[in-house]
Formats: C-alpha cells, sequence, structure tokens
DNA sequence: CCGACTGATACTGTCGACACACCATGCGAT
DNA sequence: ATCGCATGGTGTGTCGACAGTATCAGTCGG
C-alpha cells in the first residue's frame, strides 16, 4: 500500500543546516537535563544526518561502524540509536540491524493531524495567556520566515519556520504538549522542505501564519485553533499529492485512517 | 543492609494488578516489534511496581541493584531505565542514580490537557467512522465499568476504564496518537485511583462515559470530542482539588514526597 | 552545637569480549 | 536451471571489568 516515502535525493547539508538540525535535535533528545555525554553526541549528529536526509529511509545503522566512526565503544552507539528509535527516526528491529525509519503515507498523516490537535491547543493558550512582548517576539519570527522567503531561500524559510514553532510552544509552559510537537515535529523535517516546495504553498503557509499571529494580537483563540489546523491540514494535503497522488485517493485525508 | 528499593507496604499489589499493570506496560514499551527481549522483561516488570504505586516517587533505582534483582547484568537494566524515562517514569539525571518520577501538580495539568486534545481528536474520529460492531465492543466494555463500579471495587473499574481506553485508542489506526496516548496513560495510571476515589468521581465518570458511547451510537462527533474533553478536565479538577487543595503539606499518596 | 573538609564507599559511564542469531554465499540434489 | 541445505562471516545482545565521580560517615575547626 503506502510504502516507505522520501528516499531521493541524498542530503543536503550545508554549514548552518546542519548546526541547525543538530540544534533541534538536541533540544528534543537532551530534553530538560542536558547531559554532555557520548550517547546525546552521537545521538544528535546521527539525527542531524537522518532529518537533513544525508541518511536515506532504510540505510543501515549498524552499531559497530557507528562506533567506528565516533570512535567509541558500541554500548553509547546502541544507547543513542535507542533514543533516536523513541524519537521515531530509527527503526531497532530485535536481533536485526538498525535503519534509519521510513516513514510510510499512513504514519505522516497520522503525525499531522495528532500535531494539528496539540498545536491547536497551543495556540488558543498563546492567544489568551500570551504577554504582549512575546506576542510581538513571535511577529519578529515571522519577519525572519518573510524576509527568507522573499529571497526565495526555502532552507531559511523551514528553519525560520522552526524557530517560529518552537518559540510558540515555549510560551505555554506546557513541557509535555511541547515535547511531544517537538519530537513529531522532528519526524516531519525530513517532508517540510518537500510539503513547502509545492507550488503556492509556500505563499498559503506565510499568509495563514500572518493571520495566526494577528489572531493572536486580537486575542482570537478560537481563530488562532482553527488556522493551526487548517495550516497543518493544508500542508498534509500537499504532501498527499505529491507522495500518494498516484495510489491514494484524496478522501482519507480528514477521515480516520484504516 | 542494602536498602531493598520500595520496601514496605507502599502499593496495592494483588495479583491480577500486577499482571494488568505489566500487561499495559508492555503494550507501551514494546510498542510495535514485541521483544521478548531481557530489558523489555525488565522495564515491564519495574514499570508495573511504579504504576502500582509498589515503588514510590522518589524511590532509588540504581542499575546494580536492579541488575541483582533480576539476575542480569547492568547493560539491559540500563537500557529498561532508558525506556522508561522516555515514558516518563523514571528520572535518569546523569553521573546520578536514577529515580522514580515525582508528577508535579503542573505536569499533571499539561498531561490531562494534552489527552483531553488528543482523544478528543480520537472520539471524533470513532463516532465518525468506527464500524457498528465495534461501537458494539465499546458498549461492552462500557459495561465491564458498569458492574465493577456496582461492586464498589475501585480497581476493576480503573483497569475496565483501561480496558475501554485501550480499545478505542485501536479503532482509529491511529498508531502515532495512540502511542503518545499510551505514554501518558501510564504516567497518570498512578493517579487515576486517586482521581475517582473523590466524591461523586465515580458516578460522574461512567455517566461520562455513558453518553460518549451513546454519542458514538449516534454518529456524533463534535458530542463525543467535548464529553472527553470534559471528562478530562473534571477528572484534572478533581485531581488539583486533591492534590493541590492541601497545598502547603506535601501529601504522601503522589505529592513530593523526600 | 553546627558546618566544612577528608576519606571511604558505591554507583555510573564506558569499554572490550564472547556466544548466539541473522545473512549471504556456495554446494549438491532434483 | 532452480530449489534446498550446509557453511562462513558479520552484527547483535549480554556480560564482567575499570576509571571517574557522586554520596555518605566520620573528623576537625569555628
Amino acid at each position: 500500500m503506502d510504502g516507505p516515502v522520501g528516499a531521493g535525493k541524498r542530503g543536503k547539508a550545508d554549514k548552518t543546516s546542519v548546526g541547525r538540525a543538530q540544534a533541534v535535535v538536541r533540544r528534543v533528545i537532551a530534553d530538560g537535563h542536558d547531559r554532555p555525554s557520548l550517547v546525546s553526541q552521537i545521538a544528535c549528529e546521527v539525527g542531524a544526518e537522518i532529518v537533513l536526509g544525508v541518511l536515506a529511509p532504510g540505510d543501515d545503522l549498524n552499531s559497530v561502524e557507528l562506533s567506528r566512526r565516533h570512535k567509541t565503544s558500541r554500548t553509547p552507539v546502541r544507547e543513542a540509536l535507542m533514543l533516536l528509535e523513541k524519537e521515531g527516526l530509527v527503526d531497532v528491529p530485535p536481533r536485526r540491524r538498525p535503519r534509519v525509519n521510513a516513514l510510510s503515507l499512513e504514519e505522516i498523516r497520522d503525525i499531522y493531524r495528532a500535531r494539528g490537535a496539540l498545536f491547536a491547543l497551543i495556540a488558543g493558550d498563546t492567544a489568551r495567556g500570551a504577554s504582549a512582548g512575546e506576542v510581538a517576539e513571535l511577529r519578529g519570527l515571522l519577519g525572519a520566515m518573510e524576509t527568507a522567503a522573499d529571497r526565495g531561500d526555502l532552507d531559511g524559510y523551514v528553519w525560520a519556520n522552526v524557530d517560529f514553532y518552537d518559540r510558540n510552544t515555549q510560551l505555554t509552559n506546557n513541557r509535555t504538549v511541547k515535547r511531544i510537537l517537538d519530537s513529531l515535529l522532528l519526524r516531519t523535517l525530513p517532508l517540510r522542505r518537500l510539503s513547502l516546495s509545492q507550488d503556492g504553498r509556500l505563499t498559503r503557509s506565510i499568509d495563514d501564519h500572518r493571520r495566526l499571529v494577528a489572531a493572536y494580537e486580537d486575542r482570537d483563540a478560537d481563530l488562532a485553533a482553527a488556522l493551526i489546523r487548517s495550516n497543518h491540514m493544508n500542508a498534509l494535503k500537499a504532501l498527499e499529492r505529491h507522495l500518494g497522488g498516484s495510489t491514494d485517493d484524496g478522501h482519507a485525508a480528514t477521515g480516520p485512517s484504516r
């Protein structure tokens, strides 16, 4: 049915992207207590390579090779792989070699729906409870997104978008939801470029975010939540068109997938 | 004398509860690929002891003692503890002894809000997409809850409730959301008994669930979602009354015992 | 009497090693 | 030529060991 997707041109790994990706992975992995341990370092590097597409879905991640590459024993490598497995980036079957996880279209759909629901919660809280200064900060981040878009800098836009989401999720002080959203974000990060490169998606995304910030400024919680949901659903639809357009019918977008 | 972890009479550990708890933990831990490995076994046993309250929040979980108790080396124990950490049951500070995680009231609030949002999503999908047979199955599970409640069997009710939620989350085939919800359920499991033992909470809970199943049968997605949300908010309020009501003195049951 | 220092103790993070399980190759049988 | 089976190589799961650090008991100075 919906097989592994996202295999493709291997890796755009300019320096800034690597740094950004590692930072994001680090935030998700070493969430609260940052331990400068070997395992988190390995997890960050491998995780960054995955989200950047340097490692394609399905690639082998056997621990002996990784231990050689990182000049450590296999123990920390194994722990790092387990971390990444729990973030959904790696699949570690028992007694078999770990591999970069391949997202099925169904999983993508599930993730976007979950993200939409949780982010709607966050957006409502933000509209209700964020201070004026915090909303202004979000508008600043929106500005970064706009300038990146004006330059036609897709990667820059994606990272600015990540910044926006990151700050927005922080604002509610709901660490639990933020953690979940960050994890889901990590999984879909390789797809974001894809989704936004669709015709018209980028301008639509910017428009949605402009309206979202406006809703924050107006303290309109319901509108903010609805906008977030709409944005996620549209991004999902764009992905479905791009990935599963040949195989799947479209009506599964909003219904329970089965 | 080496302090045996969790020595004492804390927690109700009748046989069936232990089995139920281990099953739930296993479902969350060894989610997709069930590996009969040592690590999952250890994780299940320790996790069950935590959710049953045999191990109180703050209790030491040092790997050497656990390895002795489970007659293994420390490696699988460490991995099991990392698993449980990612489920939020254990806190593993760097270079310090792992401990049973203590939920703050704020965390509880966050978790219930996240659960409410995601379960509302699930409930809407169920109302829209579940087959008549599946809804009937849910009604059957509701019946189990009712009989347990009629017997005044609080533990039985809690487990029947877990069964209901478990089946309900399965119905949407949204593995991602189910996984998240199961993880959140695990964290709040020690609190459920507490919440339901509040005056009137149990009858109210049953009432909510009756109406929920009715909404499913009527295919009323909005009502189902609203009911779920309401149920979660009420449970949270009951917990806040119980835990935060006596703010000054740390309460023994779940409060930050030190 | 209390608080800081010192030493002993115990636990963590990491390592290299080993047995078993998986995968691929090659051989023989049909 | 294809299929089934033995065989070797590679990687995983687990183990015991070691260095480094946190924790605790006892001691000393205030």
